[in-house]
DNA sequence: TGTACATCAGTGAACGCGCGTTCACTGATGTAC
DNA sequence: TGTACATCAGTGAACGCGCGTTCACTGATGTAC
């Protein structure tokens, strides 16, 4: 995934003559679009980003996204899929930095709840991002089934930072626990991006971050 | 307020014969239209509400609009300050309602958290319904301003049922500890909605009541 | 390896629809006498 | 209290713009020989 990043150079170069390029190039746009949509839905939401933005975001015209889409909700549902394989990666490569559960799990609270998050648009957690237009969104919709996943894949992997006693009854209380904290960080950050500026917004991560450092 | 609900019989039948209309029925109109765009942008989100909706289920043409406000921003603006009335007024009658703080607490957890408010969509916290699209408002704007106040007057509320023991570094934490668990409440109440139909939905409701319990 | 041609990725303009906003018009309300 | 008229709330159609989607066209790519 990474090394795709650092193929923009080669990639604006090779479009400078069109129309009609190579399939390798056809697949880096088709690449390309969906890297730049993932950021833009992210930064905006689906629904204030225009297809027309994303293309040309992507060195492209406007018509020729249909050749690599069939629709616009085809496109959000790819990127929506990118955006939380990114965060399960991140997540994942947390928890494997750290021996220790209640490392990996002050290391993702402490990821999430950084103030710095506040601003960085492109990299908001895709539950967040996502959650306003999930909510009102068709739930047999392949992008709410994909959001559903996410959201249960990056729950499952805090759950695994959360302490438990091994029996079956502290797994569930573990689960339990580790949906509430989660619930917490995605309250705190959603009312810190909602108020901006303001102090408040500061205070709110900061509370949040204190009540789950006094848990561990 | 609530007297105005029960107007709507007098309200319809007087809508029969149009236009030019009586002083009173104009400020009647203009409140329904208020009142249907609170219940509508609570619902579905400003974004995706037409003024040709608001002002259908006012029992209104779409023309009429402008009679009344000076922009779907305007109206927006208004919808969102009634919005946080209602849910202030809600707030302050639990904690009224009950003696002792925990209690009052106790109410407010039960009523924000409670499973029939998946559905009740004209009844979304307004902190959750608007979050989304404030996160991407301009700071300056009106309804930022107004979502940032009712915000603050709802977490005051809410702190102000939280224990503590008078001095001052005590009521320091006290706020810390309600803005903490307002935000578990809003972000459980988020996922929750995202999620939909999903078991997870009530599993992350039923965890973040239990997880307040403890605490109380 | 070189040539001839079909393919098809991308262009750029146009289409169609939805939605916020405007406006000429209507006729009951409210006022002046 | 009754009449005459100006006002103005609401109507319904139209405007203008934005955006998702379509399409005729172009010309380099990729293939067949």
């Amino acid at each position: 995934m990474a090394d795709l990043y650092m193929m923009d150079e080669l990639y604006f170069l090779s479009l400078m003559t069109m129309p009609r390029v190579s399939r390798a190039q056809t697949e880096l746009n088709r690449i390309k679009i969906t890297q730049t949509a993932t950021r833009l839905f992210r930064e905006r939401g689906i629904h204030n980003i225009t297809l027309a933005e994303v293309m040309k975001e992507s060195g492209l015209t406007h018509g020729g996204f249909y050749g690599h889409f069939q629709s616009k909700d085809a496109l959000a549902n790819e990127a929506c899929t990118q955006a939380f394989e990114q965060s399960k990666i991140a997540w994942r490569e947390m928890v494997a930095a750290h021996v220790e559960k209640p490392d990996a799990r002050k290391a993702i609270i402490d990821h999430y709840l950084a103030p710095s998050k506040l601003d960085q648009d492109d990299d908001t957690c895709p539950v967040i991002a996502f959650s306003g237009e999930m909510a009102r969104e068709d739930e047999q919709s392949a992008i709410h089934q994909t959001y559903l996943q996410g959201m249960n894949a990056l729950i499952d992997t805090y759950a695994s930072t959360v302490k438990n006693g091994g029996t079956a009854e502290s797994l569930k209380a573990q689960r339990q626990t580790a949906l509430a904290e989660y619930a917490l960080m995605v309250g705190a950050m959603t009312l810190a991006r909602a108020a901006g500026q303001a102090p408040i917004s500061e205070e709110i991560l900061q509370a949040a971050k204190d009540f789950l450092d006094e848990k561990s």
